[in-house]
RNA sequence: GCGCCCGUAGCUCAGUGGACAGAGCAACGGCCUUCUAAGCCGUCGGCCGGAGGUUCGAAUCCUCCCGGGCGUACCA
């Protein structure tokens, strides 16, 4: 937040001074190295490229008309940066608007306009969800928290595809297991899914309905299908319940085939001209709009592919009023998306709808060794394994501390590791570490009074860094957001942790001079909010006592 | 072959075109009468996959190459 004002500041100075600068290449940031201050702008280079001046003199002129108010010290340095420096007194009553508020995300939690709708997840009802899909479903949940937490109006959906072949696949292997639990020589299909979770509900069909179904027919194949769907979804249900994932609502494909939205979104294209047929299948123009190649949106047997009802769904929520249709996909649906872009487009779509985060697969080491997945075959872990053995916040956290993009492997080791060393833990710890300090104490963080603190008293290095990097939260907050990017969050954690840990190691809170024990728990209960909010977003708990 | 993603310390990964590239783990060396040692402090460790280019300045942008993942279906 505080760069914004910086850049605003900067925007000024110039303008008073006769400069002109593209906004873009007015750039503020953090230096890594604390010698160059809390902040800096290349500005003054900038302009000596544009040959507005010489770089170094140009920095002298601006660093010398800007008010020195928030700042110790504004320098000019090297080839022409400017550096800024944070004054202590800044920092103390920073601080005190933190404690002030209460919440420290006031800043950047402004109402917009635009309405977002997240889908995530959304696998076949086919199997349970696996280590694979708990990535998303968590990056999903936390994106969604994320835009709440920065004034967004969210919705959060899961789609069910519950119709096409990869249902009739499930439903023919469900049958094949119940055959066998009948004592029948029926062999499980070829490209069916091996998983002993269908024997199971294998086991209870027969319980339930004896031999009733053991002709393989179109009656038998709806049973097996609803029968399958049914329990498929409510496992579903019950292990996102568990990962502590809410969905505002949950979509199914099957809904658009009965209210003829899928008919009437291939009725849209057929009009846009948009289709052709050829070998008894309806094709879309994908190349026309840069897909690598056409598509079939019905297939010659009269079935839609996967591609045509997720348009009609597309569109649905088009007309639902969302101006962004965000979408959570694995890494093999980079050709659907291509093919979607292109379907949209057709359908008089706006281009910016749609958009996709691609994130890629979990890999799973164990003892040394890396497992992979495939949920046909049936060698999986299953999201409930892990929630089961780990709990949901060490599971959450791990799934969201990389990048989305980057391959994650899933350090199952240390996520079992209770310790200091697991990163969940250790954020959690600082959190708990503050209540601890207060129940020392006796005092609740909410009788303390920020009015009456003395935060003049807070003068030690590591206290101004602490309130210096609390400072930036609202900011990190946002740059994940609008990144799509929750591991800044994460990372940002245990930042913060660490850094309080080594204040917590280095000096102590409680002390003789009650000025300072007092100050330095307003600090404390700074940290403390802010690492509450921090949680909250990720959807890890935040302990009174580990 | 073509397309997308990734390649940063021994390992797992951060790193919004800037000024000597960071963290955790591992390794090594220290440290418990204290608000929780489930810990703390320190040291070691890098031609940022390679080669070109753009730029005053590149881990970051562009091109090519190498390595890994995924895709390239009338599956989802």
């Amino acid at each position: 937040m505080f760069k914004k004002e910086i850049r605003d500041l900067l925007s000024g100075t110039l303008e008073d001074l006769d400069y002109e600068i593209d906004g873009d290449l007015l750039r503020v940031e953090e230096p890594s190295n604390p010698d160059h201050g809390d902040f800096s702008t290349n500005v003054a280079l900038e302009l000596g490229s544009d040959g507005q001046g010489i770089p170094r003199e140009i920095a002298e002129e601006i660093a010398d008309a800007i008010e020195s108010e928030p700042f110790d010290r504004v320098s000019v340095a090297g080839p022409g940066f400017i550096n800024f420096v944070l004054s202590g007194s800044y920092l103390r009553e920073s601080l005190l608007t933190l404690l002030e508020a209460n919440d420290p995300l006031t800043g950047v939690r402004e109402p917009r306009a635009e309405r977002v709708q997240i889908e995530f997840v959304s696998s076949n009802p086919t199997g349970p969800l696996t280590v694979g899909h708990c990535r998303q479903a968590v990056l999903g949940d936390v994106l969604a928290s994320l835009y709440r937490s920065i004034g967004y109006d969210v919705f959060t959906e899961y789609y069910f595809n519950d119709e096409g072949r990869q249902m009739k696949v499930m439903a023919h292997t469900l049958w094949a297991r119940y055959m066998q639990q009948l004592g029948h020589d029926v062999e499980t299909p070829e490209e069916g899914y091996k998983g002993d979770y269908l024997i199971d509900i294998a086991r209870s069909v027969v319980e339930e309905y004896g031999d009733d179904y053991t002709k393989w027919d179109d009656e038998t194949e709806e049973f097996f299908k609803e029968i399958g769907l049914t329990e498929m979804v409510d496992r579903i249900k019950g292990d996102l319940r568990s990962l502590e994932v809410k969905f505002d609502n949950w979509f199914s494909e099957s809904e658009l085939h009965r209210n003829g939205e899928v008919e009437k979104t291939l009725a849209t294209l057929e009009d846009n001209d948009a289709t052709y047929e050829e070998d008894g299948a309806v094709w879309l123009k994908a190349e026309e709009e840069g897909a690598p190649q056409d598509v079939v949106l019905v297939k010659s047997d009269g079935d839609p592919t996967y591609l045509l009802p997720d348009l009609a769904y597309h569109k649905d929520k088009y007309d639902r009023g969302f101006d962004r249709a965000l979408v959570l996909l694995g890494a093999d649906h980079q050709r659907h998306v291509e093919n979607m872009n292109a379907g949209l487009r057709k359908l008089g779509l706006p281009d910016d709808f749609y958009q996709v985060l691609i994130n890629q697969f979990v890999s799973l080491s164990k003892d040394g060794e890396i497992r992979r997945m495939s949920t046909r075959k049936g060698e999986f872990i299953t999201m409930k394994d892990l929630i089961d053995d780990l709990g949901s916040d060490v599971v959450r956290y791990f799934m969201v501390a990389r990048k989305p993009e980057s391959h994650l492997e899933f350090d199952y080791d240390l996520a079992k590791e209770r310790s200091m060393e697991n990163p969940v833990y250790y954020i959690q710890y600082a959190y708990t570490r503050i209540v601890s300090i207060f129940n020392k104490a006796e005092q609740s963080p909410g009788e303390l009074d920020y009015r009456e603190l003395n935060v003049d008293k807070l003068d030690e290095p590591e206290e101004l860094e602490l309130i210096k990097l609390m400072d930036r939260y609202p900011e990190t907050v946002e740059v994940a957001a609008l990144d799509y990017g929750p591991h800044h969050l994460a990372s940002y954690g245990e930042e913060l942790a660490s850094l309080f840990h080594t204040y917590y190691n280095k000096y102590r809170v409680l002390v003789d001079d009650e000025e300072l024990s007092r100050a330095r728990l307003g600090l404390c209960k700074g940290v403390q909010v802010t690492l509450q909010s921090l949680l909250q977003i990720l959807g890890v708990s935040a302990p009174q006592k580990m």
